[in-house]
DNA sequence: CGTATGCTTGATCAATTTCAAATATCGTGG
DNA sequence: CCACGATATTTGAAATTGATCAAGCATACG
């Protein structure tokens, strides 16, 4: 469990800026010629308070954000699947915890290269911008579900935005994987496990939610669910909107 | 009540970026020869959705940004002060609505012109992630109240870091000028206006603060508050735990 | 100086947490 | 492949917190 800037920094890597950095305008492509690192369940990629040193790209696998608080509560501030980045939106230290869910894959870049390279090139910037304000928004609509929603109201726009974001292949009926815990999600929540449970056990009944297993669940009445989140993730949900049996509240 | 992009453009404005970009690197510089505007209570400066086309800074007075939910709920995502900018950390639209709390005069720039000064010029850039890491940071210390923070805990929290925002001189007793209405309060808190008013009059029973008027509170007892609050607003505060009458708990 | 608005307090109610067991699942070793 | 133990999850009942409903009170402004 002890473990900050984990696997070896890969020596001499062949990567070069090369005194041309706009050869190196495009993100993803910087980060491809990083080396993968890979980390077992439990391990932290860095701690809160650690020096923002690198920026992280995760190939596959989940991760955990959070702050352990004076009293010992947990707050998790959000997950990060395959895909998504990592240490994009922080100052001088890292603001949060990052600990691995699952066995994860993934490459780093240091923090200074990336925003040396940004002075030349103007393809770059927008990217980091991009990631930056979709950072930004997931954190405001964070602070809408827990100032306002209530539990159901919570699970179930925890349910519909992880389906959106986990892919799920377009599938009907749509499976969404939670390789979380009930208590990670209760952290991310605001709520305790209990709530979690008695309320996905309350959605089971009722039919919108069939578990298959702890770590998936199938969501059998997407439209009985968005109504339930609320006119949150708007923008994110369109295409499971179009997946619904009937017309959504919001669609007269 | 009926406004979304108020004064007058004002036509012909001095200012030019002149091919030089960097002439312009710093960003209260560019700002500084753009004209005032002044609004009255309760007109807005933009509206959520609206094109995110501006970038403004508030000279004086006080702003709340907030969403409606389609309930009718209204969640306060902050609020803005003298001094702080807004619009920095949105993409295309605005992700709220920001209305005046008490009148307000302020300066506006266009988005375009910032991005496109960030070019040549990397003077400007820093300021500009500076400020939005720092709303970053305090969207995930809101996260954190609203998730994990009880009642008093919240209101703890509010009060303190308001007492380092908003100037108060450095002197002692401290006191917390709170130009917005207790539901205003409510709203950003997650809480009714009744439970935010009984943690205050608890507060003042206790010895804590002084309320004066409804729209200033003297801090009397910021170690106690500090201790209430956790060990959040860490950073942000540290000029105010100096000042406190005893060590605060987590000085040992 | 009166009225509208915002604030405060009290009593009751509902939602969520807490405490306490059961039950299910997963990984491992036989 | 199955049994077992550790861990995670689920469920129930009681306690607590904060919300809701309902008045009173204070303040600011015309």
């Amino acid at each position: 469990m002890y473990a900050s800037h984990l696997l070896p920094q890969a020596a001499g890597v062949a990567y070069q800026l090369s005194g041309r950095p706009s050869d190196a305008a495009d993100l993803d492509c910087m980060l491809a010629s990083q080396p993968v690192e890979k980390l077992a369940v439990g391990e932290a990629v860095f701690w809160e308070g650690d020096t923002a040193s690198h920026l992280f790209q995760i190939v596959e696998g989940c991760l955990r954000l959070y702050r352990i608080l004076a009293d010992g509560r947990r707050a998790i501030i959000g997950f990060r699947f395959g895909g998504e980045t990592l240490g994009m939106a922080c100052q001088n230290t890292y603001g949060y915890t990052a600990e691995t869910v699952t066995a994860v894959r993934l490459r780093r870049i240091g923090r200074n290269r990336i925003w040396a390279a940004t002075d030349g090139a103007d393809l770059l910037q927008p990217v980091l911008m991009a990631r930056i304000f979709e950072e930004m928004a997931a954190a405001q609509r964070h602070i809408i579900v827990l100032g306002q929603l209530g539990a159901e109201e919570r699970v179930a726009n925890f349910l519909i935005s992880f389906a959106c974001r986990t892919g799920s292949d377009r599938r009907r009926p749509v499976a969404v994987e939670l390789p979380m815990t009930r208590l990670d999600i209760a952290d991310y929540l605001g709520l305790t496990i209990e709530t979690v449970c008695r309320v996905i056990s309350k959605f089971k009944r009722e039919g919108m939610i069939a578990p298959d297993g702890r770590h998936r669940i199938i969501l059998k009445d997407i439209s009985a669910l968005l109504h339930l989140a609320g006119e949150l993730e708007d923008g994110t949900s369109s295409d499971l909107a179009g997946m619904t049996q009937r017309p959504p509240a919001w669609a007269n």
